[in-house]
DNA sequence: CCGGATCCGTTTCGATACTG
DNA sequence: CAGTATCGAAACGGATCCGG
């Protein structure tokens, strides 16, 4: 069974929240709960291009371990498992928006397409607004992907 | 020589950062650059608890590769270097902050001192203010620590 | 001394095959 | 569909060594 373990613990919470969120992973499932809509395991599967199953058993195991995601049975279909951010997990979502900002700026410019360009002047220009259309969307179960809600 | 590879390439800006940033120290090397006003190998080496040297020189050739941190020779004394934040890695303070309020807020509350609460309540209540003062330390080569400063 | 590089045992990752 | 099991390949951590 992969797993990371706890290691620095040096009293500085950036250090603690690495602790979880410190790896290739995690942060992208989370994004995918909370902008993509993506609930299932076979929805983060196809996702980031590809995150081996056993790693994505063990990340989903360790966020929900961690309080940020929690997962409940389709009560229609029993081999079906619905993952959802808690509280804790929405709360991330400042921590995804200014990375998601930084990447856009410094790390893929020109990948950008006008939707995401569009995302991104809409998050600069209203922050505040902009984060609380996420958690909205979380208190409501939206499922539909954040970026076209806002592309129009 | 460890290192990282980059994989996912995902289109998506998150993805994009976390070629770079996702792993277990990065962030926090960037912290003590960023709010400790450490800038030499020995001062990240006693820092987070611990980064054993092989990587500690690992992340910190990455960083630079990924254009985060620029490296000098101290002119006085040939063996020392000096590690800084370079433009696009002063960038990543709204980054470091939102994880900062996280982490404080969900991991760690307990062992957050007055300081620390003092610096929490002063970036809630004014977040602009609070990252202007980030950059002016870092144009101004301002090497003491960010919390003290604002501790009062 | 300082900033690394090297070596080595351990842990984690990633790909794929497989199971309930 | 949602995970386990397995296994070779990386990456990690610790210790030590080395050039300046």
């Amino acid at each position: 069974m992969p797993g990371l373990k706890g290691k620095h613990r040096s009293g500085c919470p950036v250090g603690a929240a690495l602790d979880v969120l410190g790896d290739r992973w995690s942060m992208l499932i989370i994004r995918d709960l909370m902008v993509r809509g993506y609930r299932t395991f076979k929805e983060f599967q196809g996702s980031g291009e590809g995150i081996a199953t056993n790693i994505l058993a063990d990340r989903l195991q360790r966020l929900e371990t961690a309080g940020i995601v929690s997962s409940e049975k389709d009560p229609e279909d029993a081999r079906r498992v619905f993952y959802r951010l808690t509280e804790k997990g929405i709360d991330l979502a400042p921590v995804l928006l200014e990375l998601l900002m930084w990447g856009a700026r410094h790390e893929a410019p020109k990948s950008a397409g006008p939707v995401m360009k569009q995302m991104m002047a809409m998050m600069a220009k209203d922050r505040v607004g902009f984060l609380a259309e996420v958690r909205k969307r979380w208190e409501e179960r939206d499922l539909t992907p954040l970026i076209p809600k806002f592309g129009g």
